[in-house]
DNA sequence: AATTCTATCATTTTT
DNA sequence: TGATAGAATT
């Protein structure tokens, strides 16, 4: 088991004298370090299973830990304690509710559960939503309850505050009230109940011999503190990190706990592992080259025995359509070529990207797969049921309660619920016990909600069919029904909500399913994250994908003011972060790096054009091969010159009315797009811009490399493809 | 109260 | 551009 390691992971696996912070750069075989360690601490030093604590950032990682550390050890994933720190907290919490002050089926608000509570509480304040929008109330609770601050803790500077924090207290009472915890609670109501209950944190003292922390770098003030309350007296805290690698200071990521993990936990001389298992020489060396340039760094340098490798392509395009037209391309090249086995990844700065390639992979029929974007549970059909579960659960969850009450609509307008509201504030009972005390009308049609709720209270059945029944019951299945839009498509869903539900094992058989699954639907709530060597063509953030590799990796979308994104301009240190990012994107790559930008790109409706991104200056040019058609004449001087990029649209030419982005020639079976580099007898080789269809006349026009812009007609000029 | 229209926001990243 | 929330209309 220990032959495998080199010298440095070898030490780490096998440090036996106190506490540790591993220095792990890209591909070095952290993870291996992680999970080995785990096995070499149950095997060899003779610990139990329960007295390792694991703790990891995201499910993904969890889940591959869980998995390696279980193929090694003949245990039962459930006594093990690997996991993320909400998941842990979560855990803890559930076990000690009582001491944490929460009801035993407490639920999880997630970010738009919360958004959408605090969009209430404002309004019920008589505040001008301009004035203090729900979004900067929400971070400003989650900052406070990040640094481990209540409401009544902080002594407001100024009126503004004065505000937040009354809008905070009324939170913190709402949330108390219904049984809700958001994301930020989970862990500062399990510190807290830890720091009060010194008996129940001594339970967990002495029961955590060693605990291993994945991703250090990631770690915000009140996952510290809640290591350190933990973790400090066991004295074995071995910590894994890579400052270059942090990404995530926007959620109160502080890379500084590096430093201050030292000095509190008395390491002298962390361990550097540096060398890189993942990729050639020349990605390693553009990665260098870029986190080089960075100042706050704790900084290493990652090498490798591999040779060479291909040089890093660079394709620059007119438009993002061009763009996605090249990569599309080239993956079928690759895919022909016997590469089929090969794994590869598109990567970029933001999710909304990723339609253009859908669309064309779609069209083309390269299988791929997109992970991110709206998830599985963060559907609105789905979170419509989850309400409604959560609702049978928890009577008194008023959140649950105001967001299905008149779904299907049943006759409950704004004015009714503005009664009830009354009512339940006046009798000072939950918006559920209300409805018996509403007449009218309106007390019908909520006797009718609320008696189905009970009617589906009172069978008692598994999960999966308590959920059919809710589904049909509820009416929502029989709106979808009739919802000729998308409704065929929200039944499918949920009935994939069934399926999740019967493939849901309860992870602690004593607790109740139904809570169990609905925390799990919040904290889970990804769609499967994305995994190495999966077949087909994987689209994903490059948020999304650290952690893992690639034979091939596409970063797209490199121009200045979207990867570095604009946001990130204002500040050194928010730059940096960046550049950290697009770090983290190059050394996914192990075989084939190609790096793409677009001189124009269609963004909120509009056509921007934006210089390439300042990272592939940063690139020294020998590691690079520009494979741009347009390279010679300079892509920038192209913009400058004002050629019309506007209103393209991948249409196929079916379509006569709009503009197409690609034709089959009536002379011979060859297809162009635009994005091609095209041959004229006359006018050399040119690039086509874009395709017009007028009646039967079809012109293309196209740009000549040193002549400049042309519009054949295609029917006529002899055009061929290069 | 339900439907339709319009305005606005988003597209930086996530447990 | 496209989804969604809130306004305006029926």
């Amino acid at each position: 088991m220990l032959a495998s390691l080199n010298q440095k992971q070898l030490s780490a696996v096998t440090h036996n004298n106190g506490s540790m912070l591993v220095l792990a750069g890209a591909g070095s075989g952290k993870t291996k370090v992680l999970t080995t360690r785990i096995v070499w601490l149950i095997n060899e030093q003779n610990l139990k299973e329960h007295e390792v604590l694991a703790v990891t950032f995201s499910n993904k990682a969890a889940k591959e830990m869980l998995h390696r550390v279980s193929s090694k050890l003949s245990i039962t994933a459930r006594s093990m304690w690997i996991g993320t720190f909400h998941s842990i907290s979560l855990r803890l919490l559930t076990k000690h509710h009582k001491e944490a002050g929460l009801p035993a089926y407490f639920q999880i608000l997630d970010v738009q559960d919360q958004l959408s509570l605090l969009k209430r509480i404002i309004k019920a304040a008589n505040l001008d939503e301009d004035h203090y929008s729900s979004r900067e109330l929400q971070k400003f609770i989650n900052h406070q309850k990040e640094h481990g601050l209540r409401a009544n803790q902080i002594t407001p500077n100024g009126m503004r505050q004065q505000t937040w924090l009354d809008l905070y207290l009324e939170y913190e009472l709402i949330c108390n009230r219904d049984g809700l915890v958001d994301f930020t609670e989970l862990l500062l109501r399990s510190y807290e109940m830890l720091s009060v209950n010194k008996d129940v944190l001594d339970i967990y003292r002495n029961q955590f011999k060693h605990i291993l922390v994945d991703e250090f770098q990631d770690t915000n003030h009140l996952q510290y503190q809640w290591l350190k309350l933990l973790g400090s007296s066991c004295g074995n805290m071995f910590a894994v990190g890579d400052d270059d690698q942090s990404i995530y200071s926007f959620r109160g990521a502080r890379v500084a706990n590096m430093q201050t993990f030292l000095h509190d936990f008395s390491v002298n001389d962390p361990i550097r592992m540096e060398q890189n298992y993942r990729s050639t020489p020349n990605i390693l060396s553009a990665a260098n080259a870029i986190i080089d340039k960075n100042n706050e760094r704790i900084g290493k340098t990652l090498w490798t025995q591999k040779s060479d490798g291909d040089k890093i392509s660079l394709y620059e395009g007119y438009t993002e359509e061009d763009e996605a037209y090249f990569v599309t391309d080239e993956i079928k090249s690759l895919l022909a070529s016997g590469k089929s086995t090969s794994s590869i990844a598109i990567l970029y700065r933001s999710n909304a990207q990723s339609r253009i390639f859908e669309q064309l992979f779609y069209s083309e029929g390269v299988p791929y797969k997109v992970y991110g974007g709206l998830r599985f549970f963060d559907r609105q059909e789905v979170k419509h049921i989850l309400s409604y579960l959560r609702l049978i659960l928890n009577k008194n969850d008023n959140e649950a309660f105001l967001r299905v009450v008149n779904v299907p609509a049943r006759g409950l307008g704004s004015k009714a619920i503005e009664n009830l509201q009354n009512i339940a504030k006046e009798k000072n009972t939950s918006l559920f016990e209300a409805c018996n005390l509403s007449d009218g009308k309106a007390g019908i049609n909520l006797a009718k909600f609320t008696n189905i709720i009970q009617k589906i209270d009172q069978k008692h059945l598994s999960l999966p069919d308590l959920i059919s029944l809710v589904v049909e019951e509820s009416g929502v299945a029989e709106m979808y029904r009739l919802d000729k839009k998308n409704g065929a498509e929200r039944l499918e869903n949920l009935n994939e909500l069934v399926s999740a539900a019967t493939n849901f094992k309860a992870e602690d058989e004593v607790n109740n399913n139904l809570a169990t699954f609905l925390s799990h639907a919040v904290l889970e709530s990804g769609e499967g994250q994305a995994q190495m060597y999966e077949q087909p063509v994987q689209l994903m953030t490059v948020h999304a994908a650290k952690g893992l590799e690639f034979d091939t990796v596409f970063i797209v979308g490199l121009e200045d003011g979207l990867f570095p994104h604009e946001n990130c301009f204002d500040s050194q240190q928010n730059l940096e972060e960046e550049r950290r990012l697009m770090y983290v994107a190059i050394t996914r790559a192990c075989k084939k790096l190609y790096l793409l930008r677009a001189c124009s790109r269609l963004m909120w409706g509009k056509r921007i054009s934006a210089p390439v991104s300042r990272f592939v200056n940063e690139i020294p040019n020998e590691l690079i091969l520009n494979i741009s058609g347009i390279s010679k004449i300079g892509c920038s001087s192209l913009v400058d010159s004002d050629i019309d990029l506007h209103h393209l649209t991948p249409t196929e030419v079916s379509n006569p009315e709009t503009k197409i982005s690609r034709v089959t020639l009536a002379n011979c079976d060859e297809i162009i797009k635009i994005g091609d580099m095209v041959k004229h007898a006359k006018f050399g080789n040119g690039k086509v811009l874009r395709l017009n269809i007028d009646g039967k006349k079809i012109t293309a026009e196209i740009f000549f490399i040193g002549i400049g812009k042309k519009n054949l007609d295609l029917n006529i000029a002899k055009i061929e493809k290069v």
